[in-house]
RNA sequence: GGGCCCAUAGAUCAGACCGGAAGAUCGCGACCUUUGCAAGGUUGAGGCCGCGGGUUCAAAUCCCGCUGGGUCCA
């Protein structure tokens, strides 16, 4: 694939030679004639541990400036990172390369980028490897890639493939690598709808970077064919590279795993309290880690797997060393769980300075999966190490690049989701001892364990532990993560497929925005079709941003049609009307005023409630999600408790300030680039335009009180809104709470309608408004109290019963009490019945009538008949059933002229029972 | 965004599959035993069975909707 593509300028001067991997077979480029592998393991065992081919070992902070200033020296615009949670993007959650930042606007050549060759140091998160880390010595869930990238176009070329790999090999050479040790591995790079040539960068066993050279994308008419897929050529063609910055360092210093290379001191503080040994000064315990590491690389395989060991002590034993095997797979065991602990608490770390809110749902999950594994992995080296030291540590240790100054919030959710596990682990733990029981002595179904783990949330290690106390079986198949993911598959959603008019007809010019107030304009019919109008220009607003469309009329000369809908398709308003109207025609627009303004209200009311919601709850609110109508609007924001309702009342007394300072409410359209300058990505609250150019809603410049890229419309000055009233708030997720509020006249007549609520209510407890709630209190408090004592009263009416209804007739030995009562409970008769026959040989029948029957018979212990069927074969008479149990049966129907009937067909057929 | 689970006394949970008088344990109150404590015994209080509909003679239990919570996946 691309076989034409790698014939570069460079490798020719250089009298590259290119070979096929004697292991995998790939091409790749040396220099060395000798050279058999592609240099990557698993091919090529790691050559560098205890053995760093650069000049001098470097820090991450070292490594990154040096590789900033290579690159800014060569003409790079140097770059400040983004976060790791990609709030430009909707595609994706994570940043999980240099790239990302760039899509998808820069890259599809919509935006200019904000710098073009630029270089930026960007952490990213990978979840995928996570079995991986702590295992293999080098995979981590979160690193820096280090990109440098070019966006060519047509009328701006940059640098492409021979200009990318003379720097990569310059500056690999300036770090103090041989050039005859790097291998370019030929690799065809698809993904994410675009493919192009790509070269691996590998030296002594260890993939340092990647070079990709997009140029294509996937198109259904495209004529290049990828597996099955066709491509067509790219107007921009994008340099993506990665350089992985951690492994760098770990090649500068050659620490037998990169957890001991990146961050020595929170490996060692995790060793220190857990009290596991970790002497890395020791050349013993030295090498074998190291040759683990080399093994690893290599084999793929897990410590606890025989083979590697036989081999790891096979390599001790040559150099000399006699480890016993199983205290090596113990040491390795808990190291696995030192450095799972270590690179978790970094990402954790990243992830929620980053404002990541942890939840059960996006981004927010992905945060608590870390968290929970990292929890899980503390609990298995039984320590109590506080996890939120660790990430302290992380956070101090990488503060050059970690947002330290919402601290506190970070630590308040991390404790919030420690206790949370502690809770779950708790209650999943008594609901598993529970459980257990019903399998003693047995293995419990797989299907029980991936419910436990499903719906639960208890990990089946947790499990494995508590059944081993009890006598239970636990057998946990190594693809329990494929099962697990098996339950979840699902049919694959269908895409919607958007309506889009083909209309051919030039942007519509928005009025709405040059003049908020302005409910009418002149306009001309560019297209119609089935009750879609395009005019060339409009006051109606579409839907959008959260917003509801503007409804109202489209007037002509002869006729006024209703507008019912308003849309927006790329850069053209669409108005669905009642009827059509010819091209060309001029109309008169009019909006319906009263909506527009209260819509207006709300839209301005909802940046002023997230601007105070930030200032009462912290920066890290974010919207979530909006909704404006005329009556109310609605706001989801990130937060990680619940909002209390002390706190919703400061919320609203800060918005109503802020309405009565009756701030400016400003919008100006800036670039892109120098938007996010200025306000950061705090702009994409309400989500993220596709355009070069953003309009910036603020409500003042003085204090910066809030700025976001908005297309909604906006009242002059925050006084203009009115009243803003929180009607209520409610978790809708974990980590999402949902903000409901009505500003101007919809927050007057809901006051009005509260205080109508309280007004009727005072009226029937006749008492005044302030002394609802104590008169309620006390309601309830008697409404109990008589219920209680109207049980009593039931209690002495049964008792009572007894007496009047003892005793009855006596056929065949057998006291027969049977009354047809007016409007008794069925409790009552239940007491007064089963008294009755607590004394032997006695049948009691009774039946109540109300609008309904009600039956109750009961026998004595030593009579032997079915009661229950007695009592169905009787309720037929009322067109009812019944039931009960051996002693006592009741039931009913609603045939109320058949109770006497059933009552005595019920004693005949007891009779005809009793005589066989 | 999707799936699964849960809601019963102050707490932890039975009861639900299969409709038929709301239970257990701990905790709480009183009394007994004890010099006192711990413990034990006797006894009592404490329930809109989350809310609203439906089915049924009858619903904690079955069905639907809502609310609150948990959990897994993307």
């Amino acid at each position: 694939m691309f076989k034409d593509e790698y014939q570069l300028d460079f490798f020719k001067e250089k009298n590259f030679i290119r070979k096929l991997c004697t292991e995998c077979g790939d091409a790749f480029w040396t220099l060395d004639k000798d050279m058999e592998t592609c240099q990557d393991s698993p091919c090529t065992e790691f050559a560098f541990i205890d053995n760093s081919p650069f000049d001098r070992p470097f820090t991450t902070a070292e490594m990154r400036r040096y590789f900033l200033d290579f690159f800014a020296d060569r003409g790079h615009t140097a770059l400040e990172r983004y976060p790791v949670v990609a709030r430009w993007r909707d595609d994706v959650f994570l940043v999980h390369a240099s790239i990302y930042d760039f899509q998808p606007h820069a890259t599809s050549g919509l935006v200019e980028p904000p710098g073009n060759p630029l270089v930026v140091s960007q952490p990213c998160i990978r979840m995928p490897d996570l079995e991986e880390v702590g295992r293999t010595g080098k995979h981590m869930t979160s690193f820096e890639m280090v990109g440098h990238h070019a966006f060519n176009s047509e009328d701006n070329y940059v640098y492409w493939k021979d200009e990318t790999v003379r720097y990569c090999h310059e500056m690999l050479i300036e770090l103090g690598l041989e050039e005859d040790e790097i291998a370019y591995k030929e690799h065809p790079w698809i993904g994410g709808g675009n493919a192009g040539p790509s070269l691996e960068v590998n030296v002594r066993g260890l993939e340092i970077a990647t070079l990709v050279f997009m140029n294509l994308e996937k198109h259904p008419k495209g004529n290049v064919d990828l597996n099955g897929e066709t491509y067509r050529p790219l107007s921009l063609n994008v340099v993506d590279t990665g350089y992985g910055l951690e492994r760098y360092v770990w090649m500068s210093d050659g620490a037998p795993t990169i957890y001991d290379s990146i961050y020595p001191e929170i490996v060692g503080y995790i060793c220190e309290v857990c009290g596991i040994s970790h002497p890395l000064d020791d050349h013993e315990y030295r090498y074998m880690l190291g040759e683990y590491t080399k093994l690893a690389g290599r084999l793929k395989k897990d410590f606890t797997d025989d083979e590697l060991m036989d081999d790891l002590l096979r390599i001790m034993e040559e150099r000399g060393y006699f480890p016993v095997r199983s205290k090596l797979v113990k040491q390795l065991t808990d190291l696995r769980g030192v450095y799972t602990i270590a690179d978790h608490s970094r990402t954790i770390a990243f992830m929620l300075t980053d404002g990541v809110v942890p939840s059960n749902v996006a981004e927010g999950y992905l945060a608590r999966l870390m968290i929970r594994r990292t929890l899980r992995h503390i609990d298995r080296l039984n320590t109590n190490i506080s996890l939120l030291k660790v990430v302290k540590k992380q956070m101090d240790k990488f503060a050059d690049i970690i947002d330290t100054s919402r601290a506190s919030v970070v630590f308040d959710m991390l404790e919030n989701e420690i206790e949370r596990y502690r809770e779950t682990t708790e209650k999943g733990k008594r609901l598993v001892k529970r459980s257990l029981k019903r399998w003693e002595g047995e293995t419990i179904p797989l299907e029980s364990l991936i419910e436990f783990y499903d719906t639960h949330g208890i990990h089946p290690t947790i499990i494995k532990d508590m059944a081993d106390e009890l006598g239970v079986t636990v057998e946990i198949p190594d693809d329990f993560n494929v099962l697990l993911a098996q339950k979840h598959e699902s049919p694959e959603t269908d895409e919607k497929e958007d309506f889009e008019i083909d209309h051919n007809v030039p942007d519509t010019e928005l009025l709405y925005y040059e003049d908020p107030n302005s409910c009418s304009s002149e306009a001309v019919v560019l297209y119609s079709r089935e009750s879609d109008v395009i005019l060339d220009r409009t006051c109606f607003y579409p839907e959008g941003g959260g917003q509801m469309c503007d409804i109202g009329e489209l007037v002509t000369e002869t006729d006024t049609y209703d507008v019912r809908h308003v849309r927006k398709e790329g850069g053209v308003v669409v108005h669905e009307i009642d009827g059509d109207i010819p091209v060309g025609e001029t109309v008169r627009c009019i909006i319906d005023g009263e909506r527009r303004k209260a819509l207006t209200r709300h839209h301005t009311a909802t940046h002023v409630i997230i601007s105070s919601a930030r200032e009462i709850l912290g920066g890290h609110i974010w919207q979530r999600g909006a909704h404006k109508s005329p009556e109310n609007a609605r706001l989801d924001i990130s937060h990680h408790r619940r909002v209390t309702r002390q706190q919703l009342k400061e919320i609203e007394h800060r918005a109503n300030e802020i309405v009565l300072q009756d701030v400016p409410v400003e919008w100006e359209t800036l670039s892109r680039d120098s938007a996010e300058k200025r306000f950061g990505f705090e702009l994409y609250q309400g989500g993220v335009p596709a355009s070069d150019t953003i309009r910036v809603v603020h409500i003042s410049d003085v204090d910066d009180l809030d700025a976001q890229a908005c297309g909604g419309t906006h009242v002059n000055s925050t006084g203009e809104i009115g009243l803003i009233k929180i009607l209520s708030a409610q978790r809708i997720q974990d980590g999402v709470v949902r903000l409901m509020f009505s500003a101007g006249m919809a927050a007057v007549e809901h006051v009005q309608h509260m205080e109508e609520l309280l007004v009727d209510t005072a009226e029937t407890f006749d008492v005044d408004m302030d002394r609802i709630p104590e008169t309620a209190e006390r309601f309830f408090n008697e409404w109990k109290e008589r219920g209680k004592e109207l049980e009593k009263l039931k209690e002495y009416r049964s008792l009572a019963l007894v007496d009047r209804l003892v005793p009855g007739e006596v056929e065949r030995g057998v006291e027969f009490v049977i009354s047809l009562l007016d409007d008794i409970d069925v409790k009552e008769m239940l007491g007064a019945a089963e008294r009755i026959t607590s004394e032997e040989d006695r049948v009691v029948l009774l039946a109540s009538v109300t609008d309904t029957v009600q039956l109750v018979f009961s026998k004595s212990d030593n009579i032997e008949i079915d009661i229950g069927e007695v009592l169905r074969e009787a309720a037929k008479e009322i067109n009812g059933g019944g039931g009960g149990t051996a002693k006592t049966a009741q039931g009913g129907g609603n045939r109320v002229e058949g109770a006497g009937v059933a009552l005595e067909r019920a004693k005949k057929l007891i009779l005809k029972e009793l005589k066989e």
